[in-house]
DNA sequence: CGGCTTATATACCGCTCGTTATGAAAACCG
DNA sequence: CGGTTTTCATAACGAGCGGTATATAAGCCG
């Protein structure tokens, strides 16, 4: 008995991409956030007809799952690469870099997926805020642990707080965000990120 | 002709205050947003009816940006005090302690109002984000020139970038308002402020 | 008291929202 | 070819949205 991946279909064959259609989903839900995204915005950006859309995803509230999720694995991935650099403070520079990157991507909008959806809306909504919260939580995570491991290494004052200096950084990548969706020119959000390098500690 | 202030009457008088009924409605933006705040949630919140809430502040937009600048009046007024701070380290200081304050006060709700409504929603809430982000504009203008005039003041080295500065400190704050919103707690934000302060070069 | 003005209360408007019922179309199997 | 299964297209559902028409109540002025 195979679950998994039957290569033959059964019935009428679907006419569209299910990849194509989530990412066309992904740009509406970046753009104009969970609520903001009416099913005729999605509808129209993905080229399908509602009962396809439920069809193939579920609802609403699932179809943002997964593009969450395609978010997160196509366009957050600098975060895990910057955790493997040598030094915190090699760290520190390629997270502010990689945020910079992602606002300078001028075929990508701009703002962050995570930071436009953990605002409070509609009671709707709360869910969507939850799940949002929790994978920013478990990011968050991720860098304490690489700051609290490069401490351990002396590559940190013992002085150091992993949590403050992770609070920081965080505050640093939302600030980048909200700014390049705010419609902030890329070379003045260049000189945020030259500014904050120039703070840190053992150039 | 005396246009303003006409003490006497004439009709029916208005069964509620105004100024209470406006400090109601900002915190109903203020939790949900612009978009997120229905009609009923803020009637419910003012206690008053629909009609009277068109009639005294003409409708759900003029009513948000009357709450606005209620807000930004009572809310934000650490940010003028903290630029008249001797020196430009005082500066940076009393704004993120004044914004760390703000997530403090628990008679408040979490987050920035301002912050909450920059992200884009629906394209009706276009001309709000258009007015909020024209707001944040003008304060962050009053920042660079503060630390501009620290510049020539000698108060800040020559190589020092007052745009790039403003940027990264606004971004600070933005980012405790965010993390504030979120659910951060007060003492993790505090360590957040900490380790900002133990950035800025100078003590 | 009557006339005038303004605020209140109830109910409703047209519209959009997310979701789904209905029926026809397109592939496979026997 | 008939039967089965899945997808497509149209249209509709109930609920909630921002905004308002209508009628009544409460004050002043003369």
């Amino acid at each position: 008995m195979k679950t998994a991946a039957c290569t033959v279909a059964k019935g009428r064959p679907r006419e569209f991409d299910v990849d194509e259609a989530l990412t066309a989903a992904l740009r509406i839900f970046w753009t104009k956030g969970y609520e903001g995204a009416s099913l005729t915005d999605l509808t129209e950006a993905m080229g399908i007809t509602r009962p396809s859309l439920y069809a193939a995803f579920g609802n609403k509230e699932s179809l943002f799952c997964k593009a969450l999720e395609l978010y997160e694995r196509e366009k957050l991935c600098y975060i895990g690469r910057a955790l493997e650099a040598p030094t915190a403070r090699g760290v520190a520079e390629a997270l502010l870099r990689g945020a910079l990157e992602r606002q300078r991507d001028t075929s990508d909008p701009r703002g962050c997926m995570g930071v436009i959806n953990s605002v409070a809306c509609g009671v709707e909504a709360e869910s969507i805020r939850e799940e949002v919260l929790k994978r920013g939580e478990s990011a968050k995570r991720a860098i304490v642990a690489r700051f609290e491991r490069a401490k351990q290494e002396g590559d940190l004052p013992d002085h150091a707080d992993p949590e403050g200096l992770t609070s920081y950084i965080i505050a640093l990548i939302q600030g980048i965000a909200l700014q390049g969706g705010a419609g902030t020119s890329c070379a003045d959000l260049e000189r945020l990120v030259q500014t904050s390098l120039s703070m840190w500690p053992a150039k």
